[in-house]
DNA sequence: ATACAAATATGTACTTGAAACACATTAACC
DNA sequence: GGTTAATGTGTTTCAAGTACATATTTGTAT
């Protein structure tokens, strides 16, 4: 099988090379996966089991199986670490430095996924995976910092196109709270009347005629995302 | 060596397979070149020399040497394909799926680059490349379709945002050439006075306070790109 | 019961940017 | 020297975004 990838891609200085060298790369993913808590946005970390890393964090990732996919890759470590199969997935960007893993040649792909951290079905596997406030990440292990800030840079560009925000909300919320989550992402603060009226612009919302509960204020109005949406934000991995 | 990445991964399941199955995946880069052409956005393809696509074009790829990176991989390929060094190149999307190489497991991570078609040093490395204009594109050898346009995507949503363009043109152009190019890529008319204003907003352009010639019609200014963008570009892959 | 605090809910004026559209100017060509 | 086909520079209109104000509702403390 090798040697007929190898001849497929016939380049007569790749010849020169031992053909068992083009498949000393390890192929990767890491998850950068997001939750909202306390009016800050957080990421799953784990602490690092290598010893050039020790004391550090890093992401969560996996080296990918011969027979899956990479976004099947990346959905099982979030299936395995969190518990949670039904979470908003996306691919960001892959990475590829040489040195970038201390024993060896690893390519990884990264992905960002969101979730919701108070989810009854979140289990997360292991005592040292935590959630880290964005803002007070340190160094990580690897290029994870990098890999994050991507990541990060990515989810800012998207989240006002595109409806991924209410993948870090329980399913009912209050106007408030998704301003919040707005807020925590972007860094910055929103006028609340002038964010009202530009999410109601748009077809996000539904409003479930019910009111918020256990505030010791006035309560708001609870929304729910348009099921139209949902099926939409799904279905976009598998697409592109 | 592969046996301290397994290691550092350190994950239970795993273990069960083989170790050398993972490195049974092959690492690629392929790449989507671009220019300009008699109002049109061409793409550069190759015949394929697999005889499960006889008869279909493909893009420019090549197996990632052991001993590059991702984004050098792709800098080969074009210097090797075209002879020219000084590109614009971007990554775009990683493609994993098991059955995408009949030659067996292979992924690849796709990366577009725009140059100059009529450039002095533009040296094309084999018979078989040729220009296909973008709209007459049929199908395509691998899941090479998906990652032209996957790549043709991410250059729609970019091309307005940040001065990538120039790269598809000659050191000196006129206003009308730089529209027709954004009209050839984006699929659709521009107003003529709207775009002249809104180029003239941003700081991509330096008057040359020279004319067109050989234009059997009034001549217009020539531009050129403003000199401290250019840096960034090509400064641009490096960083993230 | 009532006043107060704190958040919700809705509305208006102002500014900026995009879209639609018009006309005078210049050079090549006959 | 008139015609043609572009260039070059407006103006008006409309939509979207920003800044800002006021009334309303509920919980809480007195």
């Amino acid at each position: 099988m090798p040697e007929r990838i190898i001849k497929a891609f016939k380049n007569a200085e790749i010849e020169k090379i031992s053909h068992l060298d083009y498949f000393n790369i390890a192929v990767s993913v890491d998850c950068v996966i997001l939750g909202y808590e306390d009016k800050q946005l957080k990421v799953l970390l784990i602490k690092s089991d290598l010893e050039e890393f020790s004391g550090l964090n890093s992401l969560l990732g996996d080296l990918v199986r011969p027979d899956e996919d990479l976004d099947e890759a990346s959905y099982r470590i979030l299936r395995e670490r969190t518990g949670l199969n039904d979470v908003y997935l996306e691919q960001v960007q892959t990475f590829g430095r040489l040195d970038r893993h201390p024993s060896g040649r690893v390519v990884t792909t990264a992905y960002f996924s969101l979730l919701d951290l108070h989810h009854h079905q979140l289990r997360l596997s292991h005592n040292d995976l935590r959630w880290h406030p964005i803002n007070k990440v340190g160094k990580l292990a690897f290029d994870h910092k990098d890999i994050l800030d991507s990541c990060l840079h990515r989810l800012r560009q998207q989240v006002l196109e595109r409806p991924l925000i209410f993948s870090l909300l329980p399913e009912k919320f209050s106007l408030r709270q998704l301003q919040e989550v707005y807020e925590a992402i972007l860094g910055t603060e929103l006028d609340r009347r002038n964010f009202r009226k530009k999410v109601s612009l748009k077809d996000w919302l539904v409003d479930l005629g019910e009111m918020e509960t256990d505030v010791p204020h006035r309560p708001g109005k609870l929304y729910k995302l348009n099921p139209g949406l949902k099926k939409r934000l799904r279905a976009r991995l598998r697409v592109s």
